[in-house]
DNA sequence: GTTAGCACTCTAACGAATCGAGTGCTAACA
DNA sequence: TGTTAGCACTCGATTCGTTAGAGTGCTAAC
């Protein structure tokens, strides 16, 4: 047996009926439902047949059908070819300009909360080029020294450090000098255990502000290792009964809240590039444990050059793919046009 | 009638009773819980008092008491009385020194909720003393430059600003000195526009760069209008039925999500300064909407001279406040001294 | 002042009955 | 050969009355 068109447009019925309603679709609903002027009865017929081929299922004998996640995964695979195809409208999401990056992010994690009804994640963009570009030693008073750190894509990173006696102006202006010659440029690797004795040598008595200053510049570079997820929208698994009981709400919003555990889900998505950058996890596909009741939608933006980032949608299984995809194509088209001008 | 001592041995077993099942209490459980040898007939007649008196509550006729808020209050009111007496003996939490305040903060907040067992918050500290302590203008590249403000209190802001053309050392040099000796130590309001105007007019044709340099000091100094919290253990909400329904689930993970709501918190704590530190709001007396079926304690911690923050844990009104304030005694402790040495 | 006893109240739990949506199958029809 | 009407059947959800039990308030006796 195969999947005619006449099966897939009664499958796309259940599902749309289904998405809407949460509900077990039964064969009269679908016989009213579209237009192929069918009978119940034969709409039975074929709903047997999608269930042999494994595209819905039946909760209990005597209810209507609901999708498997094959059945979505299909549906899912058709709709997104259509999208292909049709020009998408620019609409614009309000997401106004915001001099801080992260503020931006949460507005953004925000937004998409709000629009969709699920719940939203942005991660912060990861850098990848991380050569040193600048280091700048100053005094602040007596006893502190400000180290402030510049790594290529302007990531700033500042550190304090306690000096027993005051530097006279001259001395800075050499360790300056001494560190902006020898590490800019050079990427973590670069700078070797061989190279951090040779400079602390020539720095002498201040050999450990050499040391306080490379531990920084590490800590610079290492800095994306934690990545920064900002999420909303938490309250919106409420809206969906089949999300919503104690033990499957908790799991969720311990997942949420604990981000770290969402970090997968970034990697997954940055590694493996599709076409249209937009991926979408359905039920047990997706690399999150603990949401497998859930499917997921995510999508790659880029603010510069080689800063990605991901964001994405988590929702019940029967989420609006249609709406949640192109939310968030318009979003990670805005991200993208953002620092591009 | 007034509330005699046996009345309030009564009272204090009804509250032990239900922190401890979330049951109603009847007369016979109290007349074997305590050791005073009365039937459960007396037991209800006092009882009965109790609840003229408005220290208990029965939800329907037939079934046990409940504390009332008043209830909690007087007790809660007598422990810390006694606690107060007490030599609080000094355990240590297992709080790891972070180089970062801000990891250092979440980790609190993450051990409190672990510890507790209910829904834990930790304020950033807000920084109060915002005079301007040290300007620093740095050459990046060919267009850029970067400003370093540092902001009493060692609080620490760049911002990278792009110029047309690139500045000679000695320009820069002259705009540090001019920027230095004009500003330092002023706090925001001693930055008046007649000043500007006379920065900018001797910068001559990098007024641009001072204008920049300005708009970042302001922003430094506001910085902590908006305030950084940090939460942990939503999912400690689903432990209370009496808060796991789904409407009172959502909006207090919602409240808690929304973190801007909890400021309230932080504001009525940093105000009002009581002798121990410590602050017990018990069901409506709650500053924050949307929490008033639960009660909230907190505390004021002082990381270093007059950066104080605020943590809280935030539960069932059945909460264990011992169990709670001890907790919190101890990590504010800790907090003090972290950075007193 | 305390307590035993008793009638009373009210919720939670249980089970039987019923309802109704939906199915699969068969036989008739175009 | 595909479609449809008809029908018996299944099974979850709902309803409703019953029961069990925990707890009360009141009264009368100690």
């Amino acid at each position: 047996m195969q999947l005619d068109e006449r099966k897939y447009i009664i499958l796309q019925a259940i599902i749309r009926n289904y998405l809407e309603t949460g509900e077990p679709v039964g064969s009269r609903t679908i016989s009213k439902y579209t237009d192929l002027n069918l009978s119940s009865a034969t709409i039975r017929n074929e709903m047997a047949d999608l269930e042999e081929l494994g595209y819905i299922l039946q909760p209990h004998t005597s209810a209507g059908r609901i999708p498997s996640d094959k059945g979505y995964r299909l549906y899912v695979d058709k709709m997104m070819e259509e999208k292909e195809r049709e020009v998408e409208e620019r609409k614009e999401l309000l997401l106004e300009k915001e001099d801080k990056v992260d503020h931006l992010l949460k507005q953004a994690a925000k937004l998409l909360a709000n629009n969709t009804e699920y719940a939203a994640m942005v991660s912060a963009p990861q850098y990848h080029r991380n050569k040193l570009k600048f280091i700048q030693l100053s005094r602040v008073d007596a006893q502190h020294l400000l180290a402030v750190i510049v790594v290529e894509g302007n990531v700033i990173k500042n550190t304090m450090l306690t000096v027993e006696e005051e530097l006279s102006d001259e001395t800075l202006l050499k360790l300056n000098i001494l560190l902006n010659t020898h590490l800019n440029g050079l990427s973590m690797e670069e700078i070797n255990l061989g190279m951090i004795a040779a400079l602390k040598q020539q720095a002498g008595i201040h050999s450990e502000i050499v040391a306080g200053v490379i531990d920084a510049v590490a800590e610079a570079i290492k800095a994306d290792e934690d990545l920064e997820i900002y999420t909303s929208g938490a309250k919106n698994f409420f809206k969906y009964p089949e999300l919503a009981d104690h033990e499957r709400a908790s799991e969720l919003i311990t997942t949420f809240e604990e981000k770290q555990l969402l970090t997968e889900l970034v990697q997954d998505n940055l590694s493996g590039d599709n076409n249209t950058g937009i991926q979408v996890y359905i039920g047990s596909e997706t690399p999150v444990a603990g949401m497998k009741d859930c499917s997921i939608v995510t999508a790659t933006y880029e603010l510069d050059e080689g800063m990605k980032g991901t964001i994405g949608i988590i929702g019940p299984k029967r989420m609006d793919y249609e709406k949640v995809v192109s939310n968030l194509r318009l979003l990670k088209n805005q991200l993208d046009d953002l620092y591009k001008r």
